[in-house]
DNA sequence: CAAGTCATCAATCAAATGATTGATTGAATG
DNA sequence: CATTCAATCAATCATTTGATTGATGACTTG
């Protein structure tokens, strides 16, 4: 994380607030957000309490931090793969691929996601940082859905608002089921396929 | 509540708790989980906090009581229109009039849901409380569906268990967002039938 | 009505917790 | 080398908060 020698040691605010959220969110998946507690993560990036504070004010600060993190998290995820050139069924199996691979190898983000989308609704300056975030990903769906009906892939009867909120409840409600099988995911993707394809098409899939 | 004159006056343990259970679940509404103080319920209740103490021993013991109540609305909620005799398909469309309703009617609900859901992850005595309540409303889905198969109204590719995944997770997705448009449920439900629909059926819907 | 139980409250406790203070240390600057 | 400033910490504060205690008041019952 930073030097080998001088561990933890007088680190940029830069470096601690990044390490403070990481923390953070680590805790945040073990004890939720309701039991966070500031000693913990200071405890746990080896620093004291004040110098917590010295580096995030309060704790309101601290969990908008946390959502930023995420914020950025979920930033990098979308401009990796350039896809333009793919149909926008193809993109549509790539997002699946990407929340597939986040569900599985880093299933806490997905953890804190729910715990401040929860948040969010009672504090409205979370709900100001992740309501871009499942705007942006809403948008996304919708036009991959509104492309693939153009180009014949999907029903021709999609309402795409609303089957945006389909896509993604499915989704997000895989991640805060407990797993069960390990195709799980495969299996609930393919059923989201076939409820999104369009039936006049012959079988290939 | 009570008798009009004697307001609040020496109530039963059953009585109390109740109203204690009614007024933890709005102040969770409002606060969160994490904002939840028995002084508060006390206060609301308009009791003295020993006596909430006194009816309920913990503050553990006070979110099973919600989870409970919650579990009770859950229950009424499955049993009271006769249905045997109709189609499962007309039975899922009266599945979904019944949660538009609950959504419409009694969002607090679906929020106390919501909040405990994520709880549940954490407190395994929570967990065991909520898990029943997803358990039988996931397997009334997916018996439908396979009913609805069964029956020529559904697709005949449908998948079960993820299908109730889908349909649970975007009847759960909805009630998170900050509702839109009056019609939004409608659609919703709309693009749900389509999704399952037999696509070999003549339009009828 | 006397006795006993149930329900209630004011007062208080002890622990947890977010935050502050004032002093200290180390690295850059000139 | 002296100065300055960012980073750090031990100690402490002020509240909040879940819970308890001991006394008092109301029903019920025999």
């Amino acid at each position: 994380m930073s030097d080998a020698y001088a561990p933890n040691r007088r680190e940029s605010t830069d470096a601690r607030r990044t390490a403070i959220a990481a923390a953070a969110r680590a805790l945040i998946v073990e004890k939720g957000v309701e039991g966070l507690r500031t000693r913990d993560i200071a405890e746990r990036v080896g620093i004291n309490v004040a110098t917590l504070h010295y580096h995030v004010p309060s704790k309101e600060a601290l969990i908008e931090l946390v959502a930023d993190s995420l914020r950025q998290d979920f930033m990098n995820q979308h401009v990796t793969r350039p896809r333009a050139h793919l149909s926008a069924r193809r993109r549509m199996d790539l997002e699946f691929v990407d929340f597939g691979e986040m569900a599985e190898e880093r299933p806490e983000v997905m953890q804190v996601f729910s715990e401040l989308m929860e948040r969010a609704r009672r504090d409205e300056r979370i709900a100001e940082i992740m309501r871009p975030l499942i705007g942006k990903w809403r948008q996304i769906v919708k036009n991959l859905l509104t492309e693939g009906i153009g180009e014949g892939d999907y029903r021709a009867d999609i309402d795409a608002e609303p089957c945006a909120t389909m896509i993604i409840g499915a989704l997000i409600g895989f991640c805060r089921n407990r797993h069960h099988d390990p195709d799980a995911y495969e299996r609930l993707v393919a059923e989201l396929r076939r409820a999104i394809r369009n039936p006049s098409l012959s079988i290939e899939d």
